[in-house]
Formats: C-alpha cells, sequence, structure tokens
DNA sequence: CATGAGATTTACATCGATGTAAATACGTCG
DNA sequence: CGACGTATTTACATCGATGTAAATCTCATG
C-alpha cells in the first residue's frame, strides 16, 4: 500500500524536473513529444493523480461547482440535479450538492460556508434568500440563480416564464369549465417569488375568464411536500367546499391532493381537476396521473452551468443575463387527458 | 471587496504570531485566556475563514465525508441523504453527495475519482461494485457500505435484515389468504446483493407455509423507479394472471406497480396485495397508501457516520463491523390495513 | 534571588502544484 | 562558424495552514 505519488516521483522517475510533469499535465503547447510521451508513461505506471489541494492553494480554482437546493427529496430537484451533473461532466465539471433546507442560513451557507470553499462557483435555487445576502458577498462568488429571481436583480438568472405557465395551466382549467379554482402554494403578498408570479398569473387568467379573484381561493402552504398539499387541500374542502379545480404550485402538492380529495370522495377528473407543475416521474404514473407544467429541465441544467461557467471565467464580463428556459403543459388524466 | 483575509492576516491584526492564531482556531489547549480573545476578536473584525486548501494540503483532512448514493431521485436516497448530513452536521463534518449512477465506474469514482480528493472517508451504497474494486483501493479511504454488503467482507456495513424484512412482509401477505405473491425486482441467483437476499427472504416464507416457489414469480427490473415497476407488473399480469399479491423491492416499484394494476382493472387491495420497502413520503399518499417495510433511517444514518468518523480516526482500529438498523412493516391500504 | 518545571508563544520547514523568470537547447541565417 | 531568435526545460518562490522543536515567560520553591 505505497503512499499516494506526488509530482516529483513522476517527475523522477521520468528523469524530468517537477514542472516539466506539471506542464504535460496542464497541456502546456511547448513540450516536446518525447517528453510528453514519457511524463504520460510516468503518470500511468505510477498511477498519479493531481493532488486537488495543491493544486487550489496554488491557483486558486477547483474544477467544481456547486447545486444549491432546498431540498433533495422534492423529486423536481433530484430531477434537476441528474441534468446539472450531466451538462457539467460534458464540461469537465464536478458538481457537488448542498441542501440549503430552505432557510437562509443554509443558502448563505452555500455562498460563504465551508462548502463554498471547494467550488469555484454556485447554481443556487434560492427561497429565503434576500437581495443584500448576494450583494454583500465579499469574495465574489460566481453565482447563478435558479427558479427564483427576486433575491438578485444583479445576478445571471434561469428559469420559465412563471407567470405564462401558470395562466396557461390556469386557462386550460377554465376551458374545461372550471370555475372556483383554489391555488395550492399560492401566495399574495411579499416578493415576487415563484409563488406570486404563478399566483399572478392565476390571476390574470381568472380575471381575464370575466370571474372575480378571491384570496380565499389562495391556500398557503409550509413546504412543497405530499403531506402539505394534503394537508392544504382538506382545510380548503371545509372552507370553500364549491371549489372544483385546484392549480397546485408543485407536482408533490398536487399529488397529496389528490389523497386528500380521494378521502373526501371527490372522484378526479370526475368533480374536480387538479394541474401540478414539475412534471416529476411519479406525476406519469400517480392514480390519476397528472397534468402538469413541465419546464425544460435539460435546458435550464444547459443554460445554467454555461452562463455560471461563463461568469467564472470572467466575473465582470457583461451584464446580468436572464434565461428564459421553455415549458409545456402536458395534459394527462387529472384534467381528463 | 478586499481580498480575503488569511491566517497571516489575522495574526498582525492581534499582534500574534500565525501559529497562535492556528492554536486558537484547533483549541490547542495552552492558550492564554487573553491571547484567545485577542485573536478570537481579530478573527471576528476580519471576518476570518479557515482556507481548507492550506489545512488539507498540510494535515490531509477535509472534515468532509461523502454520501454516495445510486441516484437521487430515488426517494430513498434522498430521504437518506437527510438524515446523513443532519448526523454529520452533529458531529461538525460536512456531506458532500455523490451520484454514481449505479453503475461501477461510478461506484469507484466516489472511491477513487476526482471528488475523493475532497472528502476523509465515503458511505457508499454500492450496487455493481465487485468486492475486488474495494480491496485495491490504494490511499486507504475509510469507506462505510450502506445497504449491499456483498461487495465487501472486510468493510464496514450498516443495513437492514434483508431476509428478514422480506419474510415478514411475505408472512402478513400469505396471513391475507394471498397465494401467488410475485417478487418485482427480485433476483434469483448471482450475488449476495439486497434483491437476493429479499428474494431469499420471501421464498424462506413462502415454502414455511407449503407453497411452492417458483421463478415465474419472479421479475426483474432494470432501474428502481415507477417507470420499472408499472412495467415489469405489467409484462407479470400477462404471463401470471392468476398472481394476487406483489412484494416489490422498492416503493417506486411499488406504486408503479398500482399504476398497472389500475390499468389492467384490478382493484387494491381488493382482488391484489401489494407491499413495498423503504417507507418513502409517497407511500404515506398514494391511492391507496402502501403497505411497506420501514427501514430505520435515522438509526442507518447514526450508525454510518459515526462507524465512518471512527475509521477516519483510526483506520486499523479492529475488525470491520457489520451495524444492523431496526425495520418494521407498516401495513397500509394496499394490504388492507 | 537563582532555579527549574510547566505554560505559552514563536521561528521555521513543509504539505503538492504551479507561476515567474531565467537557463539551456535547437535551428537558421548571414 | 558565430550570433540570434525560438522552443524547451528548469530553479526557485509561493499559495495558506500547521507540525516540530526551540525560545520565552511565569511562578513556586529552596
Amino acid at each position: 500500500m505505497a503512499a499516494r505519488p506526488r509530482i516529483k516521483d513522476v517527475a523522477e522517475y521520468a528523469g524530468v524536473s517537477p514542472k516539466t510533469v506539471s506542464n504535460v499535465i496542464n497541456n502546456f503547447e511547448h513540450v516536446s513529444e518525447r517528453t510528453r510521451t514519457a511524463v504520460q508513461e510516468a503518470i500511468d505506471a505510477l498511477g498519479y493523480r493531481v493532488n486537488i489541494a495543491g493544486r487550489q492553494l496554488r491557483q486558486g480554482r477547483t474544477g467544481v461547482i456547486t447545486l444549491a437546493v432546498p431540498e433533495l427529496d422534492v423529486a423536481y430537484f433530484a430531477e434537476l440535479a441528474k441534468h446539472v451533473m450531466a451538462e457539467a461532466g460534458r464540461q469537465g465539471r464536478t458538481v457537488l450538492i448542498h441542501q440549503t433546507g430552505a432557510v437562509r442560513e443554509g443558502e448563505l451557507a452555500a455562498l460563504h460556508g465551508f462548502d463554498a470553499q471547494f467550488c469555484d462557483g454556485v447554481l443556487l435555487s434560492p427561497l429565503s434568500l434576500l437581495p443584500r445576502d448576494l450583494a454583500t458577498r465579499d469574495r465574489r462568488m460566481p453565482v447563478v440563480l435558479l427558479g427564483e429571481r427576486s433575491a438578485g436583480a444583479g445576478t445571471d438568472h434561469v428559469g420559465i416564464d412563471n407567470v405564462r405557465a401558470a395562466r396557461e395551466a390556469t386557462e386550460h382549467l377554465l376551458a374545461r369549465g372550471r370555475r372556483r379554482i383554489a391555488v395550492v402554494g399560492g401566495a399574495v403578498l411579499g416578493r415576487q417569488g415563484t409563488d406570486r408570479l404563478r399566483t399572478d398569473g392565476y390571476r390574470e387568467a381568472v380575471e381575464a375568464a370575466g370571474l372575480p379573484f378571491s384570496t380565499d381561493l389562495v391556500v398557503p402552504v409550509d413546504a412543497y411536500h405530499w403531506r402539505d398539499g394534503a394537508r392544504a387541500t382538506a382545510r380548503l374542502l371545509e372552507r370553500e367546499p364549491a371549489a372544483d379545480a385546484l392549480l397546485c404550485l408543485n407536482d408533490h402538492l398536487a399529488l397529496g391532493a389528490l389523497r386528500a380529495l380521494h378521502e373526501h370522495g371527490r372522484s378526479v377528473p370526475g368533480d374536480f381537476d387538479v394541474v401540478g407543475f414539475d412534471d416529476i416521474e411519479a406525476s406519469r404514473f400517480s392514480v390519476p396521473t397528472l397534468t402538469t407544467v413541465a419546464p425544460d429541465k435539460q435546458e435550464i441544467a444547459r443554460a445554467a452551468v454555461s452562463l455560471l461557467l461563463r461568469r467564472i471565467d470572467e466575473p465582470d464580463a457583461d451584464a446580468p443575463r436572464d434565461h428564459v428556459a421553455g415549458h409545456r403543459l402536458v395534459i394527462r388524466e387529472s384534467t381528463g387527458g
């Protein structure tokens, strides 16, 4: 069990200086073919691998980017993580996954904390971060925001057109004759968060249809899990027995809602329609299957990684960009599809 | 936007030597109260944070452990990750999450690859790793295996009693009068993997009930997702119309199976019983809710982290340990509960 | 007041890789 | 053949933190 070889060992084996080995590793152009071959053979023979701590100490780069999401057990983030890892791999980068727990400290930790030291930049899906949190970051960590944009106007951002997506989903429900549509997870006041934007889109559609917008139909939730959807829906059914459709701000909420509707003897899509957001795998296999807004996760991952790499290479290259990724409404059984 | 302060800056600010600052940071005992306070104030005033690259280079430790799982979009792993992060946090460690993609290269990468350099040890949930892959690791990376044990007899391991759990679940189905129970995701031959162990437990229960064990009722799957469960169940229903229950080796398979049964007009638990493994959140809200084997995820996380930290501190302390975590069968609607 | 044990602090070297700048090798041309 | 420009290679310093060992300080005791 020999100690791990260092660059110096490779150099001795190949009969060159350590710096020459370094030059080979980093593809420096002025290395003769003979030397390059000899060094490569030495590397293979000794099983040498560059020590990142040494490299990072010297040049401050690690080749690692962090993906910071609120919770991995929200399937959307797990699925997004897969796409991000694939895309980063294609670009020769490694992805470190960080869970923020949807709290501000966790999000700050992704930017300044312990984890942040391993990486060159962060893809952050913020929920509680405030604009000033981004403004005050001292060591200017390259950041790309995912989804939520409200935290930082001065930062690159990737997301879908939430207002339009929610409006389209609501129009679909209206076209099916639904008239009392509730928004599970919705928000009326406060920051221009994803929840607020989607609620705005819902409101546009409802009012365009000549119906009143009522906050009684906007049901807030604590988190975006099955249990929250079930709980919120149960509450709603008591308060608003005449409701006939739900626009749920993610698929977990929608799936939990399906459960609550089932328990209250409402049939979907007979008595009730349900729409979700995210198009996670579960929505294609639930009973009934779920109509949902499908963001183009691959496009989001691609855009996010490439924006971040650009920002890492040239921190102040140009003005922050906002990439609006595509989405489509996938119609399934929960709205009669 | 000042440059990030170094230990030297703190030392100058506090009027002591860099080493003294280091002593304070590392809680060296022989530091006078006065000095400690002064240094702490300097640290706070400058916003100093230790640079991990420097520390790692010097002492070879990072305080980071890796959790390497096959796929994050399998909810069990996402939920386990939460517990592991919580427990590691309690022990002052950071968790880096690595996805192996359920392929051998990915699992090897967690042990030897790029990511491995950031961490002091690995919690690995292996699927394809061979015993020799663990045996040949050169730099002896501390490893604790989760779930699957077949890869390494000489390695610490945490898991549940898979044979007993599967036997109990099968006994439950038998007690409800089911007679042709299929195993979705099961395996008869090959390594003593989790799938094999659970199939063995199933077999024990079936044979103890005086029923024949038939490989016709063992349905292999490619992966452990909803789609695989749905596909395998559809196939089974064609081949074995008389089947009356399913033991699915994880909850996603079971939930996909529920969908396929629904499409084939079988009612659960009327005509058919279904049991899963893992007790993910979805199993508490599906229609019907899912009877499942619930491993004690918190116990698994705790045991795994503490075994790993022990192994990191004293690599050859003692013989490899095998922690068998608790589990219980949670009976829900899919078996009439 | 000198002495020595123990407490506290410090100088210096080092971990591994790479930037800088200088040294050496190679080729071409007058 | 010598000089000069370009290509290759190398010596050395450095990134930031900490182990080692030595220096300095403190204080009780003879």
